[in-house]
DNA sequence: CTACTTGTTATCCATCAACTAGAACAACTT
DNA sequence: AAGTTGTTCTAGTTGATGGATAACAAGTAG
């Protein structure tokens, strides 16, 4: 698992960990079925307290991107072929680069086109 | 000026007016040179404390995205073309809808490839 | 069945960012 | 000269984040 952490980033820690898998399982490097190391294995590797860990599955599972089971642990649950995906990101990150958009910015168009 | 606050989103209210106005200027709403209102009626007619106004107009400034000066107030500063840019995010909202990939993992998949 | 693993839930606490409040000041506009 | 507006400072409140501990439930493995 390379799950890295930053405790000196203004992102929460639990959105981090959270952050990492998703780009895991979206990039593929992650099939469906794949087990996660259990909540207090991975809290343990990190040296994060296994609620934050937690609290980063929880919002996994709400989205549907793994499943928890107890006693079984963290399984992938969906992950279709996103190449498209992540050709249509690499084409707005070359746009905002091209135009000097600031990142927040760009964060922002995106965020505000989810809605 | 069209900046609505939502008191319960999880993001903080200083970070809701900068992408508000990050949203509009890139948008071409505000073209360059156009007055924002002043901190302190923004502050007002939000009904939200000065400083917190203050802290998205100096985010704003450290990006290049508007000009502060004392007597005059905030002006738009740099406004390119992003018809791109936004060509560009409108096809990866596409795409995530398509494949039903939840907005949480697309802001983080663009996250990092901003990095 | 038994032992172990693992998620779930609960409580309590410490720290820090976010936000508010009030005030004085400096630079600019009119 | 008067008013506007950003800048800076101090101080307090609040809520989210994260840690520590513990008991519990549901599954797995033997």
């Amino acid at each position: 698992m390379l799950i890295r952490i930053d405790p000196s980033s203004a992102d929460p820690l639990f959105e981090q960990v959270g952050q990492q898998v998703r780009a895991l399982v979206a990039r593929g490097d992650l099939p469906v079925g794949t087990r996660l190391p259990s909540a207090r294995d991975l809290a343990a590797s990190l040296d994060v307290n296994l609620h934050t860990v937690l609290r980063a599955y929880q919002d996994l599972r709400d989205d549907g991107v793994i499943e928890l089971r107890r006693g079984r642990g963290a399984v992938v649950a969906h992950a279709p072929d996103h190449a498209p995906l992540h050709r249509a990101i690499a084409a707005v990150v070359a746009a905002a680069r091209e135009l000097d958009v600031p990142p927040a910015t760009t964060l922002a168009l995106l965020k505000e086109a989810l809605r």
